[in-house]
DNA sequence: TGTACATCAGTGAACGCGCGTTCACTGATGTAC
DNA sequence: TGTACATCAGTGAACGCGCGTTCACTGATGTAC
């Protein structure tokens, strides 16, 4: 006997999630601060009421969508620093894989980069918690590698965060472009985690 | 004689001003969005009709503060390549000028911020605008120095966009954060930017 | 310097509208026996 | 397997409220002569 959710919860988590679903679409445009809990309800075509079984209010709601987007992009990082391959390949790689992330999950990263500094302070921080811990698993990455040696734990952990803010930065970029930019962000992204790559070769020069 | 302005044309001017303060401070736990007319005149005390008088809608008072905000910028970074000392010393001071700029003009920071990936078309490219501007700016810089010997303009300039895009990193980092964190964001982007500065120094290596 | 008219920044009433939240409800699903 | 009752996801009417925008206006400032 399978331990199925029943009919009634299995109908709630679908609700739930064409709630989630819909905010996202109509979050392509707009702030979640400036978006309408009968514009989502709307959207869904439950009534504005049948909100509050689901969720307290809207900034509620965008905590769970936070989860929702940065989960997936655990498993993207992860991926990609697994991929043990010669530095300039590992590069290549690491761009290809934001790029095509953000290809695959675009809503989902405009959502993060448009509240990541937004006016509803407990998704921000939700935001912020989520990113320290990519920190944490780029920095455990980064330990493991022979280059590392020699290198004090803060120095991995500031290295890690140099890392996940030019993830950020270039995604953000991604998200901008129009087709005809993306080559040109690939290349400077490249280029950049390059410089940066030189840069953590020699750190123990000085 | 002086060519002051009316006394009908100044009072504009304060009144206009007047607005723009009063949005930026509330601006300060909202985006602008969110952000109501009504609430602004409210603010200045004036009617929500004189408003109209000055922007023809509250993204038309946002494109303002933008050209407000990074107008002062562009002088604080100016400053910073001008100072030609010790690579070491240029790090720490250009981390200086960011923590003293941000801490001086907070609000107007924030306001980037928050509206730099925000739900207002012509704000958003108003700031990329800006950013654009400030890539070039320190792209020039940086052509002027010798260690750009060799550099191509493209590489220089994907360099620019890497201090820039750190920069706002930065800049973003000391508003979120409580005054027991400033110290530790100080050092993380000084090492941070001497792992860039050592990636450049190694670039023609390769 | 004085007069007559033009300009225009700011007013205040009015409008229609969509909002978030409340409430008592319905009826399908779940459960105890 | 059938019955009687409990749960609870979703309903629909109602509320008070503040919003952006319009309009004709006022009265101080500016200008032409």
């Amino acid at each position: 006997m399978s331990h199925t959710l029943g009919v009634r919860q299995a109908r709630k988590q679908q609700t739930r999630q064409a709630l989630l679903d819909a905010a996202l679409g109509l979050l392509e445009h707009q702030n979640l601060s400036s978006l309408g809990l009968r514009e989502v309800t709307r959207a869904v075509g439950v009534s504005p009421t049948a909100f509050y079984r689901h969720f307290q209010d809207l900034s509620d709601l965008g905590v769970a969508l936070v989860e929702e987007s940065l989960g997936s992009l655990h498993s993207a990082i992860q991926a990609a620093m697994a991929e043990q391959r010669d530095p300039d390949r590992l590069i290549d790689r690491t761009v290809e894989i934001i790029a095509g992330h953000v290809l695959d999950h675009r809503p989902h990263i405009r959502f993060i980069a448009r509240e990541r500094h937004g006016g509803v302070r407990p998704v921000r921080e939700a935001i912020a918690t989520q990113l320290t811990h990519f920190a944490d698993e780029v920095a455990a990455g980064l330990a493991l590698q022979p280059v590392s040696d020699g290198w004090t734990d803060d120095d991995v952990r500031m290295l890690a965060e140099l890392y996940v803010d030019h993830m950020v930065t270039t995604a953000s970029q991604f998200l901008e472009a129009t087709p005809e930019d993306e080559e040109r962000i690939t290349s400077t992204a490249r280029r950049q985690l390059r410089v940066i790559s030189l840069g953590r070769r020699h750190w123990l020069d000085s």
